[in-house]
DNA sequence: TTGAAAGCGCTAACAA
DNA sequence: TTGTTAGCGCTTTCAA
């Protein structure tokens, strides 16, 4: 492949001169610029990207770490990230998390091998404290979706919030049944619309089982009775399977709020709780440019909470069983 | 950030000996070795890739240009590609494209200056046939889902072939008028399909317009009166909305096959035509490595077709009209 | 089995 | 405005 000397000795002017006209770092006299543009053109010259990074220790590349949940917005995101990423001349390099394969610990000494300027991620817990310990020095860190380390910068969502908001909607259409089918931490939205409106859920109505499948909600469904289910990511699914399966219809006989919004949820023509891809997106890029451009050294500011918002569709109707008692 | 000469400082040893131990392409006796990586290890030294790609004009990266279509399933290849990649030792670069943003062009000028030892890409045409001259004596290069450049490497869907299929099953479930709706290369099985059966379809039932809206197709389902719709990807969204709005049954009043399988195809009991994705996966992955580390320069068997498979759902019955004449 | 040293392609002083 | 040159951190002959 060419290379600056090549252009530059096929040019006759130094290697200094042509590193000039592509790093745009010192001023050229036009006519011997456009002459480098030329034959750097003719010759198929491309920057080598490694030899450029080696030298100045940036290699304009952020990194991105995919746990193994598949939510679908989770890619979504990650095209969005990319786009931003790109129009200031970064690139990106992902890596997918897999349940029993790739380990979030490989993962991150991949990215640090390459040394990426800024890497995102979504760390569960803490165990390789020591891997992001070393990182932090050189490298922008981002957690996205997870605020686990207290001292590194974050993007999350008011989840807890958002439930809140969904359950608050049901309860106000009357609903008192309202099953929960869910992950643990946002849970507590459940119960905060609950207490906001003085009121106590059954038992039994909350469901924090992942591994529950189809069969084990339509137990719940048939057991518990409730007259509005509210679901998450994941289990969505599952919960719609249920009701298809029960012969239950929507809302007529039961009401249902899902949370993560989706392209089935659109076409059922189901209430959902959104996240602002676009928002997360820009906020978080905005804190890697700052990091990476701006003059600041860390936090400051680095704790970023957007809210997820409600979309209205048509899966929720009054309760029939009467707006008071259960 | 800790670099060999450190490294082999500390453990006093010459750095070819520490560079040996991290890339295994010599031997080291077996004390040296293991005293290397402790001191490696409590260093926190990570091989810098940039430099050893510099060296070895190799980056164990390969590029992967996404078109701005969003057929969800591309993301979820782009997982699939990931971790096969990964296990192999190679990162993965991403770049999305995007209507009226980023070009084919500056991606693929980026995968170049980034050295990429192998791209992926969907080109829509040979617009970029320049640049992908010139890098094709250095990087593998392969077209996913398209073959737009006989000279490269590709695999593809047989689509047609998918299309016939699902027609053929709906010709002989008795409908004789299918309404068509999506683009152009794939509308061949359609005729196929017809042809086979020695039955030719009415004017006006293929709609090949991408820009199509709800209202459209609505138009043409209450003029034609179809009682079968076959709809490709972006279109089965709209096809539903549509049915939505007539407040037509599926399967009662109008069967229904999609092309691309997804999630709510699935969650709506759709029948639809899936790509295999694994297969694919793997398929191009195979042809990578084939590429970058065996002896291979190039081509040999290097168009790949897989078939789409039909999955069975409850959306086909047969037709009301009677088997025979329309 | 190990070490010394050249050089991958680029940037950034420094000099002119 | 341009050229010379010393490295960035690594691999890889060649010698020992």
């Amino acid at each position: 492949m060419t290379n600056i000397k090549e252009v530059a000795k096929e040019c006759g002017v130094s290697v200094a001169t042509v590193s000039r006209v592509f790093s745009g770092s010192d001023p050229v006299r036009p006519e011997t610029r456009e002459r480098v543009l030329a034959v750097a053109q003719r010759l198929g010259y491309s920057p080598n990207m490694l030899a450029r990074g080696l030298k100045k220790a940036r290699t304009q590349t952020v990194g991105i770490i995919i746990p193994s949940i598949d939510n679908s917005f989770y890619l979504g995101i990650l095209k969005q990230i990319e786009i931003i990423l790109r129009k200031k001349g970064y690139r990106m390099l992902v890596s997918f998390l897999q349940h029993g394969g790739t380990s979030e610990r490989d993962a991150i000494s991949l990215m640090a091998s390459s040394r990426v300027d800024a890497l995102v991620f979504t760390p569960r817990d803490r165990s390789n404290a020591d891997l992001i310990g070393a990182l932090r020095e050189n490298t922008g860190l981002f957690q996205l979706f997870t605020d686990t380390y207290e001292t590194i910068d974050s993007v999350t969502v008011d989840d807890a919030g958002g439930v809140r908001e969904a359950v608050s909607l049901l309860l106000k259409e009357g609903h008192r049944r309202i099953l929960y089918v869910g992950g643990d931490p946002r849970v507590s939205g459940y119960y905060s619309a609950y207490a906001d409106a003085g009121l106590t859920p059954e038992d039994g109505l909350v469901c924090l089982d992942w591994s529950a499948d189809e069969a084990a909600v339509c137990r719940m469904i048939r057991e518990k009775k409730p007259t509005a289910v509210f679901s998450v990511a994941g289990q969505s699914e599952k919960v719609w399977s249920a009701f298809r399966s029960l012969s239950l219809k929507v809302p007529e006989d039961v009401s249902l709020i899902v949370y993560d919004d989706s392209v089935w949820a659109r076409l059922l023509g189901i209430t959902a709780v959104a996240h602002p891809l676009e928002e997360i997106a820009e906020r978080l890029c905005e804190r890697i440019f700052l990091r990476l451009e701006g003059n600041e050294t860390a936090g400051e500011g680095g704790k970023i909470t957007v809210s997820p918002f409600l979309i209205r569709r048509e899966s929720v109707a009054p309760s029939a069983s009467g707006t008071g008692n259960q």
